[in-house]
DNA sequence: TCCGGATGAGAAAACCTATTCCCACGGTTT
DNA sequence: AAACCGTGGGAATAGGTTTTCTCATCCGGA
């Protein structure tokens, strides 16, 4: 405990650096912010005097006087998983800047433990709560006619009205299969996640779309099936089987890239030279652990929480952006396993 | 956006309460919290009226009052990632049962930022802080003299007289090596990461005394090297040539265990059959991704997290515990990659 | 030289919300 | 009539910010 004998401390107010500085409250109160006239002799003795005993406002009483906290809540399903941590973290980034200090709940995907933590929220009057998921599939708001604006990052409210930012599945998947036909690939199979999943019907969908408008279509079924390795390794071998001369494979994960390349090192297919693999997610200890490093998309999720915590900031500031969705674009990051033969 | 028109939405106080119920504020306040003498008639009414208008006492006038704010800090270097966030959830879990909020910073380990999140921490009052790492390297405390309680967890303060909180490597390595005696292997190898960890160095330690205390010493070298799977199929490779007769390998993390699996798979040796495979971290994704899925040693980070809360609460409360280190056990998780051949 | 108004410096008080202690005001009991 | 009890109002309090107010000085004009 870094706490000395406890009880010498005692917190400094501004009555004791009144005190010091022999003038009266409002007056000291005046010279450290910076309001009204007075001396500059006298300011300086003030300030002299708060820095002398390390005086530091209560924002308690502040925010009892402004009716502001500065603070917001983040609430999260994902047990601030491998989704929700980097948009945490982009919020944190652009709220910190901000002065705002950021409440933290997780609630374990359990509706009463989130309605519960709402309330504490709002009890502790945050002046607004981020949201965040695992997942993009909508999911009923966290509340209706709340106090205080609300955003949804990285999942989506069912409610239309609210502001939602999600990654881009589409895009992402689009920009997965231009690759892949910009490194000449053409005959591009598709391993995925459940096809429950909103967002892995469309990463599919944007493959298929940006084939399509090079006049290609996927190499066999899209494959739909389990967000895991054991998956990517059956579901390659299916494709492999099916569309004996695949030349290239989009994953749904990275996790199921890592599968796909296990099966195809063993079933002889070099990677990139006869299949070439692009991942999803750019979960880094999995695609660079990948044989060969996996060429993967990233869905921005650090953008999308500081893009979350500046509507936030808007919002709180009175200028609310209107409700609706919010799409952050995503992104390719090159490594070996799409790599172009050299001729 | 959940609220509505801005500005229809004022926040009830006490006063809209006693006016309502046509009482004074103060036996308001006394209706509200079961203090004082009152008719029951009276009670009620101001009760309704509080229920009626859904009043919800702000917490800043009542920790401005109370000289308590039921907030702690949660500070990490880690930019909670792996490690922190099971501590995190535990920490959370413990002091939400209290009624307690925690505000996050995170410090993306640069010593500037954390001390001005410390600053911060302090300026809005919180009644303890929490420091998180994701190394359990001794690290300079994060100042001395500090009006609140600190609790180290997953990292270890260089000030002796500090709490700190960190997992059982030493306790790990023993339990590993002793599970793989215990399924009938006796040429152990080890292949972990960078000797300057201490983690990395004690669970080596704890797996050579384990060995010692039955009559053996580890199969080959100490292999240290990197925290990647990488240097897993590497080491793996380096300990094949070395002890070839090696019939079981503990590996430093469960990152190295699954290069390491790769390796024995394109040697030709089966896992388990010929060579048992335990890891470290009971990283799920990937222990479970392995192939066979691994057994590994759990540090209980959550228990951790607990602990320093608990450690945390107390000292709050006026009952510091005494400082130094605390030593959370590991236990081990049982999969796939030691089962005992069946004769 | 004296008076009135303007200005500046800083004190004093109100305010934000909720809690708690003290006291006044009835009515009842001894 | 005095003591006593139940009830509920009023004020003090916490730590700031902001508005108001007072007092003194200074200047110009008479």
């Amino acid at each position: 405990m870094a706490s000395p004998s406890d009880g010498t401390t005692k917190t400094v107010t501004i009555r004791d650096v009144a005190a010091a500085a022999d003038v009266s409250i409002g007056t000291a109160s005046k010279a450290l912010n910076g309001r009204g006239r007075m001396r500059v002799e006298t300011r300086d003795r003030v300030l002299a005097a708060a820095e002398r005993l390390g005086f530091r406002p209560n924002p308690l009483a502040q925010g009892l006087l402004a009716g502001r906290t500065y603070t917001v809540g983040l609430v999260t399903g994902d047990s601030f998983g491998r989704f929700s941590i980097p948009v945490m973290l982009g919020a944190e980034d652009a709220l910190g800047a901000g002065q705002i200090s950021v409440f933290m709940c997780d609630t374990r995907d359990d509706p009463i433990r989130e309605r519960h933590y709402v309330e504490r929220l709002l009890a502790r009057r945050v002046e607004g709560i981020i949201v965040t998921g695992r997942r993009t599939e909508p999911r009923p708001g966290i509340g209706r006619d709340l106090p205080v604006p609300v955003v949804y990052a990285m999942t989506q409210s069912t409610d239309d009205s609210d502001v939602s930012i999600i990654p881009d599945d589409e895009g992402g998947g689009a920009l997965a299969a231009r690759h892949l036909m910009a490194t000449g690939r053409t005959r591009i199979g598709h391993v995925t996640g459940p096809q429950r999943f909103e967002a892995a019907r469309r990463r599919a969908q944007g493959m298929t779309t940006a084939l399509a408008s090079a006049g290609l279509s996927p190499a066999g079924e899209i494959l739909y099936g389990q967000w895991s390795e054991e998956w990517g390794r059956q579901g390659a071998d299916v494709l492999l089987h099916e569309s004996p001369d695949v030349d290239a494979i989009f994953c749904g994960s990275d996790q199921i890239a890592r599968g796909v390349a296990e099966t195809l090192r063993e079933r002889g297919r070099r990677v990139p030279e006869d299949v070439a693999l692009v991942g999803f997610d750019n979960w880094e200890p999995m695609a660079l652990g990948c044989r060969p490093p996996l060429t993967t998309v990233d869905m921005n999720l650090g953008e999308i929480g500081r893009l979350a915590a500046r509507h936030l900031l808007d919002a709180i500031a009175g200028d609310p952006a209107p409700g609706g969705l919010t799409i952050v674009p995503a992104s390719l990051v090159l490594r070996e396993s799409t790599r172009r033969a050299t001729p």
